[in-house]
DNA sequence: GGTATAAAAGACTTCTGTGTCCTTTTTACA
DNA sequence: TGTAAAAAGGACACAGAAGTCTTTTATACC
């Protein structure tokens, strides 16, 4: 509806990891996709849009893998969607007209902006910490097995 | 973001339809499309969905088109979104996880739910009528020209 | 340096929403 | 009854997201 895939596959590794790195080990996709229960390779480029947007660090060869950086934890979910989905169309309008603005509204532009405002404010005011605290918080079974 | 691409063809469809049947004569996919600059099959196939569902009426033959049924009007948004988007996602859990319900919510479960009761509530509140009347009513040239 | 390991990169396929084209059905009217 | 006009229906094409596969690059360790 309003996140594709790609986004939550992203937030779902970026749990994965900092949760099972504690010792400093890296974690391989390969581990990841696996209990993750999704695509291996497509897990992979998600990964490594992450890390070209400074949200995960990644390792080559043997020993390698990914981790977390050491602000992972206070990015907000928006930088993450920045990373798997197009931000632009949140400036398009829901009735497809052309021209729609504050200036030139659609019957349905303020009440659009106003959720859509609603959601940004969400993503922009959670962290990847948030997603571990509160009574929703989560526990790596539950990642893991997808079983939430 | 949150409605297809059908939807807002859908929507200026259906308001074209209504302002310029007003002399009880109906209209061709062929002209609405010109005149919305939008793919005239494309949105036939649109309409058509509409008319199964009874949100406009149609004809056949020599002097046949397309006309509003005498409750289009009182029409919610929701009707229209029902036959253009898929409404089942409206259920899927934004992170992608397989159980996601209100007794083993993710940790964005709560305020995405809320979101998107505020978005159902738009769409079921907001009549086609409505569309006409306040600050943001639409006139026939700036749905025509796709100008608004 | 050679080899094994892991991410990075690129080509390709699949699926779904969007869009095009052609044929069929229905209907008004001469 | 024939013809033209319109929607209905079906087959196909295109684009972007999602997913698969193979090759390349970087690196640790012998």
């Amino acid at each position: 509806m309003f996140l594709s895939k790609s986004f939550g596959y992203a937030i779902r590794g970026i749990l994965y990891i900092s949760m099972v790195q504690d010792e400093g080990r890296k974690v391989q996709v390969e581990e990841i996709a696996e209990k993750l229960a999704v695509p291996k390779h497509f897990l992979g480029k998600i990964l490594q849009e992450l890390v070209k947007n400074g949200l995960l660090k990644s390792t080559k060869g043997p020993y390698g893998g990914f981790e977390l950086t050491p602000d992972t934890m206070e990015k907000s979910l928006l930088e993450i969607f920045k990373t798997t989905d197009d931000a632009e169309q949140l400036g398009h309008c829901e009735l497809r007209f052309n021209k729609c603005d504050s200036d030139h509204p659609c019957p349905l532009h303020h009440n659009v902006l106003k959720i859509r405002e609603d959601f940004v404010e969400l993503l922009s005011k959670t962290t990847v910490k948030d997603l571990f605290t509160g009574e929703t918080a989560l526990t790596l079974d539950r990642i893991a097995t997808n079983n939430l």
